[in-house]
DNA sequence: AAAAAACATGTGATCGCTCACATTTTAATA
DNA sequence: TATTAAAATGTGAGCGATCACATGTTTTTT
């Protein structure tokens, strides 16, 4: 193995063994011009040789660029937050930047604050958050010295957003359920904590009372499929009669799925279901799952797009930039005629397989 | 906004609006001793006021480390390399380190020079590698004259290793079936390219072979549900009998629970299956899945704790550390017996479903 | 109260690069 | 062939920190 403890080549050392000064290494490293052929050859094959890497620490010191941006994410890995930083750092990386990633456990104004001041310290070009960040809490961020677009946030945050338009998600979901002949809707929602959660709740209910429908009932878990789980039984046990039910993810969707077959409900025979996401194993479930397809691999590449704007030419930067989401039809929904009807639910509410 | 034009305050900026030397305030913030009280406490107020952040660049370029792992990972973020690279990074957090990520598109020499050399660039401390390398195609990375852990790739690679004992843990499934009654066994593991896939299909085999049977059939998917769907489905078709399924991870289990399910042979009275990974969805599978959980938190933590210690005191380095699988039993196992047996299984392959 | 030891602070050089400018070499023009 | 412009290369300074050492101040000891 190469000695570990062998100190790398810096560039003086490439113009020692190439006869030439340093600043023509520069040169050549930079493809700068103005270097002979016959010089570029002769340092490039010193490069070869002493397997020379130029440290973009020293060259970030001189330029003031690190070419870095930083990304911060939140709580455990979700899919789409994961989606969005493997989609980030490969637009980064096509653009000549890499990624330097720092996560907080909990979705606090300080510990947001100590993620993006411990990247200030690294001099990085850019900060991306992908937080679910409701508009208040993001104020102090403006005071940061340092390009951020904030990924999946509320538009009103007062900072650049990229975004996916939930409300308009949700609608989709509803508009699909009430293009059914369903009329009686539920919803499983996501922690009311996140914005993306909050914003497809509303869009739910705005969307219906625009129909002229009241929502039946509402219960949220943690996006896992046994909150998912637990919440749609909640519901089931107070006897709220709907044929339709809008879920907050497609885990918590399964665990919907599950819980309904448990209380003796078919899916999409006596209940229809639509779930968020579109995570690839949806397709898989039993039924297998409609629901709303949320773009993440575009929402990283925008949002990373819209960053290196921001950092590269300030003046053409956006404010928002937001992804529209598109319904998934599959098997977990079915025209509410299809089924037993109404009635069936309530009855079956009251002799629960678990009595 | 603060304005984004203006420079970070420098350290000299601090010395001085404290009135001191740029030294005095080095020592201040790296929590040296000798620095009077009352002399640290008036630059503590300076730093606050210029919202000083020391540059971890310039420090880095002087001190020589740049408190930066690197990480490469491959391909599209899956459950396990996700899983791993986030409790990399909390754990890296917690230790001091940043992380920086580099993701390769394709599993070649080439592509991991590259990412590798990146990460030598950005004057990383050391490497780690989330990729299912086989042992043949790591030996150039001794070359690199930096410290680097491969995770979850073959032990026998040369180079020190993080994994889990994925024979062991295709044993613990085959032996689980084992006990049940099962005596027909059948495979469907992931891409053989992947390391991990390799050594579950061969302790998979050797388990059988030890037990005095002989493998029924095996095939092979991407780790995709679909994949497992479409694999599952070849085996049932080519009419070969099996009572027991060792899937290669989750998701393709879930294909393969529904191209069982089609095909009309329920699970777990006529087939059994084990999966792999343990994902949180698999507990609200359809049934609730049997599977070999992997601690990819461990891992990671692992994984890092190695490399540290590569880094840090290269004389107590280990050369391998190896976590051990566990079994997780749910409800899609059952004792051979409590189905319709093997000659039922035997029959559903020729009137198939969809014939 | 003077000498010694301990503490507190400051100075110069350095890390590996790039920038701005100076100098040398080569090619183009008169 | 001398003159000038252009191309190729080199030099000094600086990016923002640290390290090793020098100097200045207290405190302790005798």
């Amino acid at each position: 193995m190469t000695d570990l403890n062998q100190k790398p080549a810096t560039i003086n050392d490439v113009a020692r063994a190439a006869g030439v000064s340093y600043q023509t290494v520069s040169r050549v490293i930079n493809d700068h011009p103005s270097v002979r052929e016959a010089t570029r050859q002769r340092v490039k094959e010193a490069i070869r040789q002493l397997k020379y890497q130029p440290s973009s620490v020293a060259r970030s010191l001189a330029t003031q660029r690190s070419n870095l941006i930083g990304v911060v994410s939140f709580g455990s890995p979700e899919f789409g937050p994961t989606q969005m930083l493997y989609n980030i750092e490969q637009a980064a990386q096509m653009r000549g930047y890499h990624v330097s990633i720092s996560s907080i456990p909990a979705l606090s104004q300080e510990e947001l604050g100590l993620a993006v001041n411990a990247l200030r310290r690294q001099r990085v070009d850019g900060v991306l958050i992908i937080a679910p960040l409701l508009g208040a809490e993001t104020g102090f961020l403006r005071e940061c010295a340092v390009p951020i677009v904030l990924v999946d946030a509320d538009p009103s945050a007062g900072l650049p957003v990229s975004s996916i338009n939930q409300h308009y998600g949700a609608r989709l979901g509803v508009e699909h359920l009430l293009n059914l002949g369903h009329r009686r809707l539920a919803l499983i929602g996501g922690p009311q904590q996140w914005n993306n959660a909050r914003q497809r709740q509303q869009g739910w209910k705005e969307a219906l009372l625009d129909a002229g429908l009241k929502p039946v009932a509402q219960a949220f878990g943690d996006w896992s499929a046994r909150s998912g789980y637990a919440a749609t039984l909640s519901l089931l046990e107070t006897g709220q009669a709907f044929t339709g039910l809008l879920v907050g993810n497609d885990q918590m969707s399964l665990g919907a799925l599950r819980a309904l077959r448990e209380f003796g409900l078919s899916v999409p025979e006596e209940v229809s279901v639509v779930g968020f996401d579109n995570i690839p194993e949806s397709e898989f479930f039993d039924p297998p799952l409609t629901t709303i397809y949320q773009d993440f691999p575009s929402l990283g590449q925008s949002s990373l797009a819209q960053l290196l704007t921001l950092i590269e030419t300030p003046t053409e930067a956006e404010v928002a930039r937001v992804i529209e989401p598109r319904l998934v039809v599959r098997s977990s929904t079915a025209s509410v005629g299809s089924g037993v009807g109404l009635e069936l639910v309530e009855s079956k509410s009251r002799r629960r397989r678990k009595e």
